[in-house]
RNA sequence: GCCGGAGUGGCGGAACUGGCAGACGCGCUGGAUUCAAAAUCCAGUCUACGCAAGUAGGUGUGGGUUCAACUCCCUCCUCCGGCACCA
């Protein structure tokens, strides 16, 4: 690119952009990011301004983000929820709020461990290294924390609480040991939690997950499965999507327990149902392949071959495969018989794929009438069909149905109940089987409970130990924590956890009786270290206790909390899970943590796919598209994407084939990530922090353009030129005009626009948070500013008027876009920092519009524009409207029929 | 199948509690500036017809309520997310 330099020389706001500074123009001053941004950095925290004061009086205000796995490298995407976290924690302290805003370290995972297989590097050393790369990405954003109060979930001085958590859960009977069968993901070479699996695959590999026996550690959130789903209603900060999301994940559904007899046993065999209805038309019953009864049958009994042949093959099915709906459904008849409780009829036991341990009790009557699974079954192994309920209207056959009626109807051949509409039998019958006893009326949840063991070595070791006289036994408090040794090799496994081979960690001696024992060697989920850390950032050094609860119940429940909504069913449940438990042991006074909970959209951008290499390209390695992306900027965006991308026929540089243009969440493998480094060395953090806040609602998924960059670039550069060109011109104007000064009505209308902006921008950081309509009123109010041709000629008033329009630009622009605000607020003579000053209010009185425009409409129509004085009486206004020439016109003479007044808006004339 | 969310110019998106649809930004067009370009500044930019004033249409589809519907109700379509052989 021959001249390059020179022109970058010359050149206005592109120049400056190439140079990584910024431009001269007409103004002395340039606006040159790279050098401020340090600086207010620096300032800010040479400050402490952002530690949170323990002794204030002040009203307290917990603004938390969701700390983040220290991966290595943050992208633009993931800048989202931090700059806005920043931009509402900038408001609140400018607000006089004693503010809280920590940040930590999610650093126990598998990334960690996995990369030290692969690069030879311990995990710690890992996890550190990354942990100085986002903290310095973090101060390179202008992202402020209290740092005093950081913390991160791999140190001893953690995970010892973490340690001491289970502990509290063990003794309460809430966390047990277990053996079944678990989720193990073959490639991470660990179990799964069920909230970790994502139709049948590991949600981080993507591996198909198999089914294994193995005992394992579960905490029992199951036992909070009614709070958790009933407490949702009292979040109203809550998103609804977030909501929904538990309430779906929790699964409640009510039903029936109802009790068959295993023929010639003493065995009960209980089955959860939600049609107890249909009781009577159940013409066999189904037990899943792990139902323990399945075993106990076959025995040594005849067809035990047969029916263990069975089970196996079932089990070896990946959870995939069997638990799609459309999978065929198989089934054994276990040569068994039981009874029907209520008509003491008999009917055959089959065990069949399509019925699982892990939902209600394992058990399914099969009512082929009224359930489609069952009648799939029951025709492609002849079993009876009976029905039961018939529908209003038709009569049901089971020689001629050909699929089963789950609807409503009126009972048949339900001996007393028959002829009663089935809604009503339902009740009917669970009384009947309460009477009786051989059944009642429960709820069954979906949600499971917690696994927390982990096959890994970078994670909390469980505090446990296996004594040969003792059994399982509880490290004794005053020995946490149980230190993770340093040198594990995690890499030879094969699928025991690395622990397992350090014999100085395994053996140890039995805290009861001394005797001789081994040490638990799996660790704990990940998910257990941040279900409470919201609770350490109050007394992060603390080491008698896990967490201060007279600090906590001051500062808690969390006043914001912002994170991605893929957590919802996740970590969200397991942090109000921990917190109800904490509660009911009067460690907090609180039952939900989280007050506001704000879920922030993620960001996606285009990405260029080659079919032909079938690989992801980088922008660069397209041809025809780097040039499109610069100069025509319509050709990266949206669906514009797909047609102007075509016209020019983007091609793979490598293979020339077409490439096809995607537009996919931001990520690494997708090659379509943007650079925060990058980015700032050319455009500064304040460019980014305001397209990243400007580029749509924050709550919806937004589109990464890289041309909507240089227009938020462009806007402050647009402000620098503003604040600078009128700095010596306001420099000793006062900070408004005095009260009842005579301004002329450019300026009233200045400060009407000033004041509106002031209620428009405060409104939003109280309310949805929608800073890219805040920051669309100031654009506006910067115009406006610069329309007005002279201050000077509105006196001392208008150099009054102007400095107070200049202030309120900076100062509502503070939150978003810090540094430059900062800098200018310094230009114009400020000792003290944005930071240390008080958000602006508005002025009641000058918010007020004189006179307002009015829409005529005739019969919905719109005909005319009036202007009037806001104070015009209604019936002024009418005839005024009445009299208007292009409402006459329209009306032709006609008499109107009514005429509605909307005050300060609109006026419709209604005719026939 | 069940449960959420969404659908508005060439593009991202505005629109209070039902009251002038398209704020603001991007792009595009024209002008100023320049030897020229970039940058910057100013103006225009929903569609159709019209020189214009204007007229008509317009918020996924079809209907409804209303003086008035992007907004409320019903039908359908599409996209995104969650749950699901869940008994």
């Amino acid at each position: 690119m021959p001249g390059a330099a020179s022109r970058a020389r010359a050149s206005g706001l592109r120049g400056g952009i190439v140079a990584g500074r910024s431009l001269t123009h007409m103004s002395e001053t340039k606006y040159e990011f790279a050098k401020i941004e340090p600086k207010w950095q620096d300032a800010w925290e040479r400050s402490g301004i952002f530690r949170m004061e323990p002794d204030s009086d002040k009203p307290r205000h917990y603004c938390l983000t969701m700390f983040p796995y220290p991966s290595g490298t943050l992208h633009v995407g993931h800048g989202r929820n931090y700059i806005l976290g920043d931009a509402v924690a900038r408001y609140k302290l400018m607000k006089g709020y004693n503010l809280l805003a920590p940040m930590g370290w999610d650093a126990f995972g598998l990334p960690a461990e996995n990369a030290a297989i692969r690069e030879d590097v311990h995990p710690r050393t890992f996890t550190e290294t990354n942990i100085s790369h986002m903290k310095k990405q973090f101060q390179s954003w202008g992202v402020l924390y209290d740092w005093s109060r950081e913390l991160a979930t791999c140190n001893p001085e953690y995970y010892k609480w973490n340690q001491w958590l289970f502990l509290l859960l063990f003794k309460k009977g809430l966390a047990y040991r277990k053996h079944g069968p678990v989720n193990w993901c073959p490639s991470c070479e660990t179990v799964l939690a069920n909230e970790q699996v994502v139709e049948g695959k590991c949600e981080r590999c993507e591996a198909e997950i198999e089914q294994k026996d193995l005992e394992q550690w579960y905490l029992k959130i199951t036992d909070y499965a009614e709070r958790l789903l009933d407490d949702l209603d009292q979040l109203e900060g809550w998103s609804e999507q977030a909501k929904t999301l538990q309430e779906n994940w929790i699964g409640r559904s009510e039903g029936s327990e109802i009790q068959f007899v295993l023929e010639g046993t003493e065995d009960v065999v209980p089955v959860f149902t939600t049609r107890p209805d249909t009781v009577y038309g159940v013409t066999f019953l189904v037990l899943a392949p792990e139902h323990p009864l399945v075993a106990k049958i076959a025995g040594e009994g005849e067809h035990k071959d047969e029916i263990m042949e069975f089970v196996e093959r079932v089990r070896a099915e990946s959870r995939l495969e069997r638990t799609s709906p459309d999978s065929q459904k198989e089934g054994l008849f276990l040569h068994a018989h039981v009874i029907n409780p209520l008509t003491s009829e008999r009917v055959q036991l089959w065990t069949a794929n399509y019925a699982v341990m892990d939902y209600g009790t394992g058990a399914v009557m099969g009512v082929p009438a009224h359930d489609q699974r069952d009648y799939l079954f029951a025709r492609k192994y002849k079993l009876p069909i009976k029905v039961v309920i018939q529908p209003a209207g038709q009569t049901l056959d089971p020689k001629t149905m050909i699929q089963a009626y789950e609807g409503q109807g009126m009972q048949v051949n339900s001996n007393e109940f028959t002829g009663l509409p089935n809604v009503f039998a339902m009740m009917k019958i669970t009384q009947a089987l309460e009477e009786n006893e051989v059944g009642k009326a429960t709820v069954h949840y979906r949600l499971r409970d917690w696994l927390i063991s982990r096959q890994r070595y970078w994670g909390t070791p469980i505090p446990i130990v296996y004594c040969e006289k003792c059994g399982v036994v509880p490290v004794p408090e005053h020995q946490l924590p149980v230190l993770l040794p340093p040198n594990a090799d995690f890499k030879q496994r094969g699928g025991q956890s690395p622990l397992a081979g350090v014999e100085s960690f395994v053996n140890t001696s039995c805290p009861t009786c001394g005797h001789k024992a081994r040490r638990e060697t799996d660790t704990m989920d990940t998910f257990v270290d941040s279900s409470w850390y919201f609770l350490r950032y109050l007394s992060p050094k603390e080491d008698k206790k896990a967490f201060d609860s007279e600090e906590v119940n001051k500062w808690l429940p969390v006043d914001i909390y912002i994170g991605g909504v893929e957590h919802a069913t996740k970590h969200l449940i397991y942090a109000r899970f921990i917190t109800k438990v904490l509660y009911d042991f009067m460690l907090v006074e609180f039952e939900e943590p989280f007050k506001i909970l704000f879920n922030q959209g993620l960001i996606g951008r285009s990405s260029n796919w080659c079919d032909t290499c079938r690989s992801y390209k980088w922008d660069r390695d397209v041809k025809g598209l780097v040039q499109a992306k610069e100069e025509g900027g319509a050709a990266t965006e949206g669906k514009g994407v797909a047609a102007v991308a075509q016209a020019e026929e983007p091609e793979c540089a490598s293979c020339g084939s077409p490439v096809e243009i995607r537009f996919e969440k931001m990520s690494k493998s997708k090659l379509n990530v943007v650079s925060p480094d990058e980015l700032i060395k050319q455009y500064g953090a304040d460019t980014e922090r305001l397209y990243t806040l400007f580029v749509g609602p924050p709550d919806k998924e937004a589109e990464w353009s890289d041309r909507g960059v240089i227009g938020a670039h462009r806007f402050l550069y647009r402000v620098w030129e503003t604040v600078t060109e009128h700095l010596e011109r306001v420099k000793d104007a006062a900070e408004r005009p005095a009260a009842g000064a005579d301004l002329p009505d450019a300026i009233v209308d200045l400060r009407r626009k000033v004041h509106q902006t002031i209620q428009k921008v405060t409104a939003d950081m109280e309310g949805d948070y929608k800073f890219n309509t805040s920051i669309s009123a100031v654009m506006e109010l910067v115009s406006e500013i610069k329309k007005i041709e002279s201050y000077e000629a509105a006196g001392p008033a208008g150099l009054a008027a102007l400095r107070e329009a200049l202030e309120a630009v900076i100062l509502l622009l503070s939150p978003f876009t810090p540094h430059v605000t900062e800098e200018l607020w310094e230009m114009l003579g400020h000792n003290e920092s944005v930071l240390g000053t008080a958000w602006p209010e508005f002025d009641k009185e000058a918010v007020k519009e004189p006179t307002v425009e009015i829409a005529v409409q005739v019969n919905g129509k719109l005909r005319s524009r009036i202007t009037i004085q806001s104070t015009l009486e209604e019936d002024e206004l009418r005839k005024l409207v009445l009299a208007d020439e292009k409402v006459a016109k329209v009306l032709e003479g006609k008499t109107p029929k009514d005429v509605i007044v909307v005050p300060r808006r609109l006026v419709n004339v209604v005719v026939e």
